[in-house]
RNA sequence: GCCCUCAUCGUCUAUCGGUUAGGACAUGGGAUUCUCAAUCCUAAAAGCGGGGUUCGAUUCCCCGUGGGGGCACCA
């Protein structure tokens, strides 16, 4: 048995999406579950629509989603190999060989400029009503495809097609089993997508004389909204977006696995390490899976929930270096380091996202923090909340500071000397500290913030109603 | 239109002929709590329809329906 070598071969005409990730990473684990040869190839034959840009975009995604290639171009610490070149467009004297091969077998011909791949058989002209023209059928036997995923599938492919355009450029079905023969490719693994063509490529395999490697076509996955595959011109469909947004790439990897795949058994939030063992393509779902944000959101939640404090802290400061626009968090970033760990403390447990910080923290790094006008209304509007503050002022200037424990017990023996409750001051006071009803607990609020800010804030308060 | 493919809660999924059809996200309720989250408990929520095969079908087969994909000198 030899090696398992899979590759990934994205065209850099777009962005990186989900879908192209999904895809990396199921050819990604089966090369790692398998001990195997993960190959990055760029399929950049189409020049009008290719850029550095995406291209680049492809690396630093795939890199900072953790699946480094063994084979491919040179990045970071990833690529390499004795298969190169690994972009297609340096491979234009490799496929001028193959088409050579295939016209010496007459196997290929030249007809309106371009060259087609000549199937095998009798031949008959038909009237083709969708495409409204004449066309040349060839009777063939279907074209058998033992898939991994699928089973069995059977496909005819009744018509010569181009493999070399008249511009002299080879086309994707040509350059694609060209590369896989040239490189070892053992397994295809790809969107289901690419079933369709499957046929094309068994028959230029054939051509030739090259035994197919074995197909495993994964499940697509279909938007979240509106019918159709997920495209890079989806909501949430974009890779950058994600890094851009501080999720936690191990958080979205483990999301993309599970959609089309699972275990077995329960478990969802898994290691990496245990999800290489476990993977296998007889374990890959044969249906569609829809794209759903909320459970990537929640899934992020879990990891970012278990980072170790440093790691947070320095997860909270990277996005909101990446905040220009945000006065709290360019705020933020300028405060003091002790303070501003503090405060990222106390949202750690509290948020979803790192992306939720800048408003979850912002008062803490500005005093000119907006208010919300509703939980205003609402909180002014209950009880006598100018005694209440009044009593909070007098509160502060005395009280002691020194733990979230000593803040509490003395609030809440106030609250008892005067009859009420500690929500009777916990709500006026978060109010007048944050403007919002939501946060950390009002004591480790006070603590943090300290004795200053709260009491100057408490006051502007009170002077404004 | 033709070809391929898929089909369990709203969503992601478990079940490899016999289960009270399980879990997760989301949703409702409750507990906890100084708010909000988190956490815990709990509720509601599914086998697309019709035929077979079988003692017995969510599971196997066929038809239909619905979804998805493909039918280029794009990849």
């Amino acid at each position: 048995m030899s090696p398992v070598r899979v590759r990934f071969a994205p065209s850099p005409t777009g962005f990186f999406h989900i879908g192209s990730a999904r895809t990396a990473l199921f050819n990604w684990l089966y090369a790692r579950h398998t001990g195997g040869v993960f190959i990055l190839r760029i399929e950049d034959t189409d020049k009008e629509r290719n850029s550095e840009q995406f291209l680049t975009l492809i690396y630093e995604s795939l890199t900072w989603l953790g699946m480094n290639w063994d084979e491919g171009p040179k990045y970071g610490t990833s690529g390499g190999g004795a298969y190169g070149p690994y972009r297609q467009s340096e491979r234009g004297e490799i496929y001028k060989d193959y088409v050579a091969k295939l016209m010496a077998a007459g196997r290929a011909y030249e007809k309106d400029g371009a060259i087609w791949f000549k199937l095998l058989g009798e031949r008959y002209e038909v009237f083709d009503e969708h495409r409204k023209k004449t066309v040349t059928k060839v009777k063939v036997p279907p074209v058998v495809i033992e898939d991994q995923i699928r089973g069995r599938v059977e496909r005819v492919e009744d018509e010569d097609f181009v493999i070399v355009r008249s511009d002299g450029n080879p086309v994707f079905h040509l350059v694609n089993v060209v590369d896989d023969i040239a490189m070892n490719v053992t397994h295809i693994i790809r969107g289901e997508d690419h079933l369709s063509n499957t046929s094309k490529h068994v028959a230029l395999y054939d051509g030739f004389g090259v035994k197919p490697p074995a197909f495993a076509h994964i499940p697509l996955i279909l938007k979240q909204n509106g019918p159709g595959k997920m495209s890079k011109r989806d909501q949430g469909a974009l890779i950058a977006e994600y890094q851009n947004r501080g999720y936690l790439p191990e958080a979205l990897v483990n999301f993309l696995c599970l959609l089309g795949w699972n275990p077995g058994d329960d478990r969802e939030k898994m290691f990496i390490e245990d999800i290489i063992r476990l993977y296998d393509l007889p374990g890959i779902n044969q249906s569609n899976a829809r794209f759903d944000d909320k459970k990537l959101a929640h899934m992020n939640m879990l990891y970012l929930l278990e980072q170790p404090a440093d790691t947070f802290v320095a997860l909270a400061r990277n996005f909101l270096s990446k905040q220009t626009e945000n006065v709290a968090a360019q705020s933020a970033l300028s405060a003091d380091a002790a303070y501003f760990r503090e405060v990222m403390m106390l949202a750690h447990p509290k948020v979803k996202g790192v992306e939720e910080l800048p408003a979850y923290t912002g008062y803490f790094f500005i005093d000119a923090f907006s208010t919300d006008a509703k939980v205003r209304d609402k909180v002014m509007g209950k009880g006598d909340p100018k005694a209440r503050l009044a009593e909070l002022i007098a509160f502060v200037a005395t009280a002691d500071f020194s733990s979230d424990l000593a803040i509490e017990e003395a609030l809440k023996a106030l609250a008892t000397q005067r009859g009420l409750g500690f929500g009777d001051y916990q709500s006026v006071a978060r109010l007048a500290v944050s403007g919002t009803n939501v946060g950390p607990s009002i004591t480790a609020m006070f603590r943090v913030l300290g004795r200053e800010r709260v009491s100057q804030r408490l006051q502007k308060l009170l002077a404004a109603v």
